[in-house]
DNA sequence: CGGCTCAATGTTAACGGTCACATTGACGGT
DNA sequence: ACCGTCAATGTGACCGTTAACATTGAGCCG
């Protein structure tokens, strides 16, 4: 343990120690070729003995790159961004990038985010902005050259001002939705609802719309959509209102939370799932499988999506890239939410809609 | 919209466009006084019109603090560390600074994660490390002056190596647990088993020895304990050990996750909740309102955790406190998963004990 | 009216690295 | 023996800030 002195010991003192000029012990920390190795022990030696670390700081000042991505997220505590947001960061770090995080709580606190991040010098930028609105803010403001957009994909991809052409990455919702509704579909269900989620969000967006096509290019009519906010208390809430639709057998949750809700209020009246009615959720969260009865959902791979993003900058940057995919392929999950109308114990409001294919 | 050139513009162009040194910009930038309000005016205008932003890195090289804060996490997804992340985040920025990240997957990578945060400069660190091997390996490196461990409250918190007498933050788990357990003596069960998380984990030490505790000074016996690994599987597992305790009519779950898959392996056996065994959790995540029953559980506040923490580093690196307290005080809520013992539909193996005051 | 004070500004040196280029020898070919 | 080549190392400038000290000039007082 060397008596740390007055502050951390810099190159220069290393070079002092070891009898060698400060750009020697520069080669040193960063391999450069074409040194002795009897040099390269003795520099090693007296950064060991100093306890030398370089200073990321002055080393990123100096060669005009930092090494660190910022990350900006529309916080909320969503199951979805939270993921996303670990994915980034480990998928980062592997590359030999930190991470620096600002989560705003508001759309209006984007711009001031950016700007942090920017004056942070963070090589890169991943944006988690799952609304709409916050992505407005982002015309007002330079970007970093390396930039992405994590998880936000509009149903309408056009246009193509700075914004709408970001590069993006993020698990294919409209897929998504399309399993889980031709998934009910199949089962036989011919009214099928749509609790969905704010319709400021992207992601509720998608799935909104997918369903709306789903059905239709299945024939089928679609009725009203009950719009929920995520939280599984909007699902109970919207139990009413869903079971209000003639003839329905089936609901399409726009996530698990509001699916479990929804859940909780169909046995508050009585009604057996998937008996009275099928629900299929999204998201695939770690409670979903233990649900009463557990959950048919549509699994989405956060992780994998992180590092789309992260590689997608680091191709940006210059560096190695992998070539991974920018959609991310979700799945569908079957557990026992989800049946033919009519099967089960109870038999509500449903249609005697012909008998279904398996559920597989 | 200034024309940007080679590189972005740095003190030095403002100085030059607005007919001043390059210091005097610094000063209007760092709001010194001393100013006279022409030459503000003037530089600020330079600094609008070349759309000049201070470099943070050159900013925090010479000056000796980055404003940044590391935040070292043992991962893992699980609610409560994620959030006390978030929080910490939060927290941080409100106090201008930003949070710099690094998640680790296992204990070995502990070591590294904190050499990556000092090179990186950061003035402070707030340590999530929820498991104690986590923390072995924080003997072995420099902490920073500035240190905090967030969330990580051993039972014993004797000793006082350089680790023992680091400062710490977190929910009170111990009084969580007494107030779990206190309610179901209240209830009037005799028997309460409990259904611990990992025993490395800190806060599954703290719950399982406060439930013995509380038993005790009741003048309770305690059963043999099942212990899973906080998810809902393990929960699931559990329930076969658990009901082959004699006499059983309750159990304390030491998250509610594990709680859930209790709940449903209980009512996969037809097993009624809380007719036939009453489960407390711990945590009281999003869902849990809506589990079925509703879950009674212990709710902590980890917002208020990274608050803490923040307001403790800030202390230590000389800024203003707001005098946070170090132990966020965690409340019971009852919901239906509750009851006295032979109350409610079925009554499987419950002892008959004697009729217990009301549920609140 | 000389000298003092003090506000307003400029000058120079850090901070701790990297980069571009200069300087040394040792070696090999002719 | 001479020169070019190249590996191994040193030198000085620079990255964009802040800190410490120097300089200027105006206002005030005795």
């Amino acid at each position: 343990m060397p008596a740390p002195r007055g502050h951390a010991p810099s190159m220069r003192d290393v070079a002092q120690r070891a009898g060698v000029s400060h750009q020697t012990v520069s080669r040193v920390v960063n391999d450069s070729p074409n040194i002795r190795s009897d040099t390269r022990e003795r520099v090693l030696q007296a950064i060991e003995e100093l306890g030398y670390r370089p200073n990321g700081l002055a080393r990123a000042l100096a060669h005009g790159r930092s090494r660190r991505i910022g990350l900006l997220m529309e916080s909320s505590s969503h199951y979805g961004p939270m993921n996303m947001l670990r994915g980034v960061e480990i998928a980062a770090r592997r590359a030999g990038y930190a991470a620096t995080t600002f989560g705003v709580t508001s759309p209006d606190e984007f711009e001031e985010g950016i700007d942090f991040l920017r004056d942070q010098r963070v090589d890169a930028l991943a944006i988690i902005a799952p609304r709409a609105q916050s992505l407005e803010s982002l015309a007002r403001v330079t970007l970093p050259p390396a930039c992405v957009l994590v998880g936000s994909m509009p149903p309408d991809a056009g246009g193509s001002g700075p914004i709408e052409s970001l590069p993006r990455v993020g698990v294919d919702q409209a897929l998504g939705a399309r399993l889980a509704v031709q998934h009910l579909i199949a089962s036989g269900h011919r009214t099928i609802a749509h609790l969905a989620g704010p319709a400021d969000w992207f992601d509720a967006q998608v799935r909104r719309h997918e369903w709306l096509r789903t059905l239709e290019s299945a024939g089928l009519e679609a009725g009203p959509t009950v719009e929920g906010d995520w939280r599984p208390q909007s699902g109970y809430d919207a139990t009413e209102a869903l079971l209000a639709i003639p003839g329905v057998t089936a609901v399409f949750a726009a996530n698990d939370q509001m699916a479990l809700g929804l859940i909780h209020g169909l046995s508050d009246r009585g009604l057996a799932i998937p008996g009275d009615l099928s629900v299929v959720g999204f998201d695939d969260i770690p409670e979903s499988a233990h649900f009463r009865p557990p959950l048919t959902t549509v699994h989405q791979d956060f992780q994998a999506v992180g590092e789309a993003a992260v590689d997608l900058l680091l191709q940006r940057l210059g560096e190695a890239s992998h070539g991974t995919p920018q959609q991310i392929v979700p799945e569908l999950v079957v557990r026992a939410s989800t049946a033919s109308p009519g099967h089960g114990p109870s038999g509500a409001g449903g249609t005697p809609a012909a008998e279904a294919p398996g559920v597989r």
